[in-house]
RNA sequence: GGCGGCGUAGCUCAGGUGGUCAGAGCACACGGCUCAUAAUCGUGUUGUCGCGGGUUCGAGUCCCGCCGCCGCUACCA
C-alpha cells in the first residue's frame, strides 16, 4: 500500500471558479480517487488563496471586509467543487491561523539559513494600476493599460536569493528525471533556469493584506510567497513533523501551465533554502482552449459562448456531473491544451456515454430480464472476453498510474466495446433459455462489473448506480483494485432495467 | 528582438532514436442484427503528413529557408 498526496493550485478567489479550474480540479479528483481504489493511503487538498491588492481592493468596492470578502468568494469554490463531487480531503484557506503559522515558520527558517536580505526594489510603477511593469512589458515606458508615462518608483523589500539555488536547481532537475511531467514543460523549466536567475523580492509594504513578516512586521509576504506553502500548511508544517514526514516529499502538484515557474523553479528553491527536500512531482496540464483561444479572450469575444454557459455549475446542471467529469478527463491528454466545446460534450456523452456504456447497461438488463428471469448468471473462467478484460484493466491501471485519465478511459472503453461486439457474436436474445444464455450473460455483467470499477474514479455516482443496477452489494470503489479488479468475481444476483443511464442528447446545443 | 512549441484524413488528435508510419476515434458509405437509448456489430472511403529546397538507398520522422498560429521573455495570480 503506497501513499498518494496530490494537490491542486489554491485559486485566487477574486472571480468565479471557470472550467480550468475544474478541469484541473476534476482530473486531480480522479487521480485520488483512483489511488483509494488502488488501495493507497491518499491525501488530497484543494483550497483558495485570498491575500493580495486585488482582494483588498475588491472588498472595499464591494462595501466589506477583506476577511468577509473572501469568505464569500472562497464558498464559491466549495460549491463548485461540491457540485462537481470532488472528494478533497482537505480545503486549505490562506487566510486561515494555521497558514500563518507555517509561512511565517518557514520563511523564518530561510531569513536564518540566510537566504534572504532587505534591499531597494526599483521598478517602473503604473499609478492607476497600483503595480510595476518591466520595461519590456512596458509600451514604450507607458502603462499599456493606462497609457500613462510609467514613473521610476523604489520600494524597500525583503529579498529570496534566487540566484544562489540555480546550480543545485538544476541538479535537482539532473538527477530528478520525472520531476515535472510531461517533459516538453520540463524542458521550458529547465531552460528558463539555464538562462540565469535573478533574486526576487518577496515582501510588501504598501500592502497590508497578506501575512505579517515576523522579523519585519511593517511588511507582509507577496502573495506567492505565501500561496505556495500552502502545501505544506495542510500536512501541517512547523507543527506536526510527523505528518510532513509521511506525506513529503514524495508528493505531487498539478498545474496549468501558466504557473509553471512559481512551482518549478521558484518553489524547490524555497524548499532547498528552508533545508526541505524540494516535491518530487509536478505534473503540468494545458488549457482548455475555446475555438482555439484562450478561455478569458474568447468569453469576451461577441457571438462567443458566454461565460455563464461554460461555468462548472452551470455545466454539470446541463450534461450531468459524471457526463461532465467524463469530458473534462476523456477528451484531452493531461498536459496538452484542448478545444472545450458544448457540441464536445454532447459528442462525447452520445457516442462514448449513451451510445455505447448506457447502451450496452440496457441491452443486457433487458435480456437478463426476459431470458434469465432478471437474474444475473455467472461468468465462465474460460470465457474469450476474459482476456481482453484483464489486459484493459492491466492497461488502465498502468494509465492512471501515470497521470493519463485519458488513455484510461480509452483503453476502458475498449472493453465497452468488447462486450458489445460479445453479445452480436453470441446473439443470446436468440437463444432458449437455459446454459448457453447463461454463459453470455455471466460474462457481460462481469465485464460490465470491471467496468464500472474502472470508470469509478471519473463517474463514481454512475458507477455507483450501475452497480447496484447488476445486483451488487458493496461500492464499486471499494478496492483495493488488484484484488477486486480480478475476472470472475461477479456473484449474480437481480438485475434491474431502470431508466436510461444516459438519455441520448438530440437538442441543438 | 531572443528562446521554445505547433501546423498529419471533414472534425479532434496519436505518430521515442529515419525504413508496414500513412494511423485512431468521431463523421460518412455499404452490409448484418433487431436484445438495446434509430442504439449495436462487420467492412470500407477520405490525406501531395503547412510550403520550398537539402542530406540519405530511403524522411511527417534529420538539416536550411519561408508562410501561418501560439507560448515564455521574471515580481496580477
Amino acid at each position: 500500500m503506497g501513499r498518494f498526496y496530490i494537490t491542486t493550485p489554491i485559486y485566487y478567489a477574486n472571480d468565479a471558479p471557470h472550467v480550468g479550474s475544474a478541469y484541473t480540479t476534476v482530473n486531480a479528483d480522479a487521480l485520488a480517487r483512483w489511488h483509494r481504489l488502488a488501495g493507497d493511503d491518499v491525501k488530497f487538498m484543494t483550497g483558495t488563496d485570498e491575500h493580495g491588492q486585488k482582494m483588498a481592493d475588491a472588498a472595499e468596492k464591494n462595501g466589506k471586509s477583506p476577511a468577509e470578502w473572501t469568505d464569500l468568494m472562497s464558498e464559491r469554490f466549495r460549491e463548485a467543487w461540491s457540485a462537481l463531487n470532488i472528494s478533497y480531503d482537505d480545503f486549505i484557506r490562506t487566510t486561515e491561523p494555521r497558514h500563518y503559522e507555517t509561512v511565517q515558520k518557514f520563511l523564518s527558517v530561510i531569513y536564518e539559513n540566510g537566504y534572504i536580505y532587505k534591499d531597494v526594489y526599483k521598478g517602473l510603477y503604473c499609478v492607476s494600476c497600483e503595480d510595476y511593469y518591466t520595461l519590456e512589458a512596458s509600451d514604450n515606458g507607458s502603462c499599456p493599460i493606462h497609457h500613462r508615462v510609467l514613473t521610476e518608483m523604489e520600494e524597500e523589500n525583503w529579498f529570496f536569493q534566487l540566484s544562489a539555488f540555480e546550480d543545485r536547481l538544476i541538479e535537482f532537475y539532473d538527477t530528478h528525471p520525472g520531476f515535472v511531467t510531461p517533459e516538453t514543460k520540463r524542458n521550458e523549466a529547465y531552460s528558463f533556469m539555464k538562462g540565469g536567475l535573478k533574486d526576487i523580492s518577496i515582501t510588501r509594504t504598501s500592502i497590508t493584506w497578506g501575512v505579517p513578516v515576523p522579523w519585519d512586521e511593517r511588511h507582509v509576504f507577496y502573495v506567492w510567497y505565501d500561496a505556495l506553502i500552502n502545501y505544506l500548511t495542510v500536512i501541517g508544517y512547523g507543527r506536526d513533523d510527523e505528518e510532513v514526514a509521511r506525506w513529503w516529499p514524495h508528493s505531487n502538484h498539478l498545474i496549468g501551465k501558466e504557473i509553471l515557474r512559481f512551482h518549478c523553479v521558484w518553489w524547490p528553491a524555497m524548499c532547498m533554502a528552508a533545508g526541505l527536500e524540494p516535491v518530487h512531482h509536478v505534473h503540468v496540464n494545458g488549457w482548455l482552449l475555446v475555438g482555439g483561444e484562450k478561455l478569458g479572450k474568447t468569453m469576451a469575444a461577441e457571438g462567443g459562448v458566454k461565460v455563464s454557459d461554460i461555468e462548472p455549475i452551470a455545466l454539470s446542471q446541463e450534461f450531468g456531473v459524471d457526463p461532465l467529469r467524463y469530458y473534462l478527463l476523456r477528451e484531452t491528454a493531461l498536459g496538452n491544451d484542448g478545444e472545450f466545446s458544448l457540441e464536445g460534450i454532447a459528442a462525447r456523452y452520445n457516442t462514448d456515454l449513451a451510445n455505447n456504456l448506457g447502451n450496452l447497461v440496457a441491452r443486457v438488463a433487458a435480456v437478463v430480464s426476459s431470458k434469465c428471469a432478471g437474474v444475473g448468471p455467472l461468468p465462465q473462467s474460460d470465457s474469450t472476453l476474459r482476456a481482453v478484460a484483464e489486459a484493459t484493466t492491466a492497461k488502465a491501471a498502468e494509465a492512471w498510474e501515470n497521470f493519463a485519465p485519458q488513455r484510461a478511459l480509452e483503453v476502458t472503453f475498449d472493453l465497452v466495446g468488447a462486450t458489445n461486439a460479445y453479445l452480436e457474436t453470441h446473439a443470446p436474445w436468440k437463444m432458449e433459455p437455459g446454459s448457453a444464455v447463461d454463459a453470455v450473460m455471466g460474462d457481460a455483467l462481469e465485464a460490465i462489473r470491471l467496468v464500472t470499477i474502472l470508470i469509478s474514479p471519473a463517474m463514481p455516482s454512475v458507477a455507483e448506480e450501475i452497480w447496484r443496477r447488476i445486483g451488487l452489494r458493496g461500492a464499486p470503489d471499494s478496492g483495493p483494485f488488484g484484488a477486486v479488479a480480478t475476472w470472475g468475481l461477479y456473484p449474480g444476483g437481480p438485475v434491474e432495467k431502470g431508466a436510461s443511464l444516459f438519455p441520448r442528447i438530440t437538442s441543438e446545443l
